[in-house]
DNA sequence: TAGTGGTCTAGACCACGCG
DNA sequence: GCGTGGTCTAGACCACTAT
């Protein structure tokens, strides 16, 4: 539901509540990855509503990103690797990459801490776990990331094994805690690197460094996560699309 | 139109052959801004399809940031504020500034000028015209900009009066030269500072910049504005938001 | 009050996938 | 061939804006 504290349906247009109840749904993880939702006509018949307002409804839903249509098959989850765009966007200027690919991931620790203020005040709560995890491609390390996360949505996480942590966090997210990432805000600034980041990434205390501060969000627009990556700034490149 | 070298109405469905003479007859220029577009009746009634199906195409033409709804009035062209986004992103990190605001904008040179060879190739010319600013808020200089354009595209852009060339250039873009920036990418990197730089933006050579490359583009894909844009890497921050 | 966009219906036929 | 999503119709009523 897009509004917890709200009944959600007070006198909104069917196609809405619709879309709310098929939110939450999902979210309570009523169908699993590839798994068929039910057809149009069946949500028509079971909600009496037509078809054209179904069809609104599982549109909203496929802008947001939670489904996918295949035509004369049907309506799937949408599963996506939503963490690659993190790198889609954080090409290094490696001659001969295309920036592309997904850089491999060493786990460097996994704590239950209290945060930062500031990131406590974001996801909510002072009770996280914390991932330190360093990120390379072809062998060179190119991000030291700071993961924060509510440790009442995570349970057990800091105690998974290792090798199910693959390079993309948020499938895990999804596929172990049923918490599907809609949206994200980066932001992109300059600092100086202290000495743990600096040997993290293999350059000098006070180097310069590229810091991107992700917040990312569920649907229902609750913070599920704060991470911050610092990467070297002299081969550093961030990629943004607008409109 | 969106494939122009392409009859575009080949055995596309109804919706995407009106989306289409809709963008063509908006690209042409025949409504301008603030006017009110055929209502939706009227459109159905002159292209023989039903109300329905006018709605699919206009709701096309909204998502992709042409049209604008408004209830009870009329559909209208959508002349956004565009070039703020730069700077919705651009937050200087001024206390007691909220980094909302639009910088002033300080014209430098323009001139007409082969572009470095990338910049050509991306623009598909090498006869443009080159604009160099200085933006600034609170009376500090914040932003050396360098923009190049197709000449072909913008004739006479190079003469326009200096105050008819407002902070935003995009508007300038769009009621003097019938040209809509639909979309754009950002490439953030960090450098350091050149001598003129350095003298624009009131720092010292050899100080790290933050470097913001964009490339601009219309509805149907076409590239149509390239600009670098340089600021004091200490006080940057970019903003991003993904999904 | 007239006209606009916003929602919704109850069908129809088409294009596609899959067994 | 059957069921799916994709397109389209010809209406209806509602909510809102402008005059």
């Amino acid at each position: 539901m897009l509004h917890p504290h709200l009944p959600s349906d007070e006198r909104l247009p069917a196609y809405l509540r619709l879309r709310d109840a098929l939110a939450a749904r999902i979210a309570a993880g009523e169908w699993g990855p590839d798994a068929v939702l039910p057809s149009e006509n069946a949500l028509a018949r079971d909600h009496h509503l037509s078809v054209g307002t179904v069809r609104k409804a599982v549109q909203h839903l496929v802008d947001e990103g939670l489904l996918e249509r295949r035509q004369g098959s049907g309506t799937y989850l949408r599963k996506p690797a939503f963490d690659a765009t993190l790198f889609r966007f954080f090409q290094m200027q490696t001659p001969g990459e295309d920036g592309q690919s997904i850089p491999k991931s060493q786990l460097i620790a996994r704590v239950r801490v209290t945060p930062p203020a500031p990131v406590a005040a974001i996801l909510g709560t002072a009770d996280t776990i914390r991932i330190d995890r360093l990120r390379s491609l072809s062998g060179r390390p190119i991000l030291a990331e700071e993961i924060y996360v509510p440790a009442s949505r995570f349970p057990g996480l800091e105690t998974i094994a290792a090798h199910d942590l693959g390079p993309l966090l948020y499938p895990v997210y999804y596929d172990r805690f049923g918490i599907f990432v809609a949206r994200a805000i980066d932001d992109v600034s300059f600092a100086t690197a202290d000495a743990g980041t600096a040997a993290l990434l293999g350059i000098t205390e006070g180097d310069p460094v590229a810091e991107i501060e992700r917040t990312a969000f569920t649907i229902d627009g609750t913070a599920i996560e704060w991470r911050i990556a610092r990467g070297n700034a002299r081969n550093f490149r961030y990629r943004s699309r607008i409109g």
